[in-house]
RNA sequence: GCCCCCGUAGCUCAGAGGACAGAGCAGGAGCCUUCUAAGCUCUUGGCCGGAGGUUCGAAUCCUCCCGGGGGUACCA
């Protein structure tokens, strides 16, 4: 049997109280106290448990709370209001269970007893496009929900799934072809060999996108030589494909360096394109097997099941022009993430507004069999970051804000932060630029993870940057100042020591903190929610600061008291830049 | 029209059916001869959009309404 946390087990303690009065020991779970004044920790279950045998609430809370009045863990058990039961455990077995974390390499967290395969779909950048603002959140959500799994033991997959595949492609090459028809590409025997410099620069492609995404809403006749120059390189023409490759290496230079500024890395670099030798062969086979069918010329699969709620047109395959959509290419992946990557749990951390493309894609995938029932898969939905105004975050002239743009601000708030605090005058110039790098990503990263990810947010900069409060610099202050007094302490040989038991509010409180760490990483885990693990680390930091400012670890006299604190600290350490690294954030030497 | 998401303090946002609804910022009052003041302490501020319902108990679940955003067959 493993660690246990302190909250299961109290839950143990009390369930086994209700189990003696013939109850249901889930009755017993035990969560941390909403009345800190009154106790530690609380049990609700006794008015549920009244409820099934008819017996007044508090009367039954009494006799489980009797049942568990002497417990040597337990300093003291209160019956409150309707039926709550309080409990305030003893200041030594608060230092036993910090021990026992302090012990842990794993910091009394347990690793899945299930390990499955997770896909971490996210990032989503797409050839000929710079990443922008709107990649920021799936960037980060899906890194910091990648962490997180991997921490809790499961096998992790992160794949960017870049869309290279679709539409947007014939868009541009039909751009570019309009400008310079003469180009070798556009030659319809010739098959090369073509030049070896790209025709175009990642400046040119994000110019010429959205005036091609714009002709198209304008001109039917161009958007229809699109149309037909996607399906042509779908099938392979020379000339387009080399064009493509250009364009997509380009792309994914730029791209590549963005989520490197970020700290993201992935395991595979797929996209539409890798599944491509897929979807001719899957849209034949499911025609056979009659779960897709011809409509308006188009290959479709009905997704309306008798008896869903939810009303959704039929997902597309196969256009009327014989070309593959996303939708093809999502669920070619889908048959390669569960037959070739052994795939348990796939997560899709993409913008809620493609929601509707999920549900129906999930759907068809099921009715499809390619997706067995045990496989599991999840829209990882988000909101919208916007700007001040309330509408999508953009540059004052109007255009979208480029993510390395929108990095360099923020790393250009925190250096001149930096240049304010007298502290860092002295650090060499190489050190503050990486502070302020590390300083601005942490702002960027916290200030959207600290949000419900179903939630629109406001990207303030004025608010990200400054550096106070429930920041992400704020989380890397607390955890500094720690390895501040670990340099002092190792300059005066100072040894650390066993955890003793509190001896104020601010180290029993740092304790309690500490302790509530596997349930946040479990919670955060299963509702795929970052921000619970960004809470918990704003809340376990500002414990610290509190701490830091009522115990004076170095001035302490009692040379085992200051060795049981420096064992505290180096815990909370440990505790923060772990789930700072969840969060994606990293902590410098000092700052 | 139909479907999905969101309306919580001046602002930005949390909130696991439970006890008087929380945080940060902003506003007010304090704390640097002591481990980094990017910090700490205290404080002002809310009929949780509205109306019903379920429940011992609702910001949380259900229904309807109002307001905002998004999506709705060959874009991603």
């Amino acid at each position: 049997m493993g660690l246990m946390s302190l909250l299961s087990e109290l839950s143990v303690l009390v369930g086994e109280a209700f189990a003696a009065e013939g109850l249901d020991p889930a009755h017993g779970e035990v969560v941390v106290s909403q009345r800190p004044e009154l106790a530690q920790f609380q049990c609700n279950g006794a008015m549920a448990a009244a409820r099934v045998v008819g017996a007044p609430p508090r009367e039954l809370a009494g006799k489980v709370a009797s049942r568990l009045g002497a417990h040597p863990h337990l300093a003291a058990v209160d019956i409150a209001g309707p039926g709550f039961i309080n409990l305030t455990i003893s200041d030594d077995w608060l230092a036993a269970v910090t021990q026992r974390a302090v012990d842990d390499p794993r910091l009394g967290v347990p690793a899945s007893s299930e390990p499955s395969t997770v896909l971490v779909d996210y990032g989503g950048p797409n050839v000929a496009k710079a990443m922008h603002v709107g990649h920021l959140r799936a960037t980060i959500i899906g890194d910091s929900l990648a962490r997180l799994f991997s921490f809790l033991g499961h096998k992790v997959i992160r794949d960017p799934h870049f869309g290279d595949w679709g539409l947007q492609m014939g868009l541009v090459m039909a751009e570019i072809e309009r400008r310079r028809p003469e180009l070798a590409y556009f030659v319809p025997e010739f098959t090369g060999p073509f030049p070896e410099e790209p025709p175009v620069t990642l400046e040119d492609l994000q110019e010429i996108y959205p005036v091609a995404a714009a002709r198209a809403e304008t001109d039917p006749a161009w958007a229809e030589r699109a149309r037909l120059m996607t399906v042509e390189l779908q099938q392979g023409r020379p000339g387009y494909v080399a064009l493509w490759q250009q364009m997509k290496r380009v792309s994914e230079e730029s791209q590549r360096a963005d989520f490197a500024r970020l700290g993201v890395e992935f395991d595979l670099w797929y996209g539409e394109s890798d599944v491509a030798d897929r979807m001719e062969p899957l849209v034949r086979r499911l025609l056979e097997q009659g779960v897709a069918e011809e409509s308006r010329g188009a290959v479709i699969i009905r997704v309306d099941q008798p008896g869903e709620k939810r009303e959704l047109p039929p997902l597309i395959l196969e256009t009327s022009l014989g070309g593959y959509l996303y939708s093809t290419s999502d669920l070619a992946t889908i048959e390669m993430r569960v037959d070739d990557l052994g795939v348990d749990l796939a997560l899709y951390v993409v913008d809620a507004r493609q929601s509707d493309h999920f549900e129906q894609l999930f759907r068809a995938a099921r009715v499809a069999g390619i997706a067995p029932p045990e496989v599991r898969l999840e829209h990882i939905k988000f909101g919208t970051m916007n700007g001040k105004d309330g509408k999508p975050f953009k540059t004052r002239a109007g255009g979208v804000v480029s993510l390395s743009d929108l990095i360099d601000l923020i790393e250009t708030a925190a250096s001149a932060r930096l240049a304010e605090a007298e502290i860092a005058e002295g650090y060499p110039e190489a050190e503050r630029k990486a502070i302020a790098r590390q300083v601005g990503v942490a702002a960027l990263k916290f200030g959207d993870l600290i949000n419900n990810r179903a939630s629109d947010y406001i990207f303030d900069l004025d608010r990200f940057s400054s550096f106070e409060g429930k920041t992400g610099p704020y989380l890397q202050y607390g955890a500094v100042r720690i390895r501040s007094i670990q340099r002092r302490a190792a300059g005066r040989d100072l040894p650390t020591g066993p955890i003793l038991p509190p001896v104020q509010a601010a180290d029993r409180e740092l304790m309690l903190e500490l302790a509530r760490l596997p349930e946040i990483m479990g919670r955060a885990a299963e509702l795929r929610a970052p921000n619970h693990l960004a809470e918990y680390a704003f809340v376990l930091a500002s414990a610290w600061n509190r701490f830091y400012d009522h115990c004076h670890i170095l001035d302490e006299a009692d040379p085992s008291r200051q060795a049981s604190w420096l064992s505290l600290a180096h815990l909370t350490l440990r505790a923060l830049t772990l789930l700072l690294d969840l969060l994606g954030i990293e902590v410098p030497e000092r700052m």
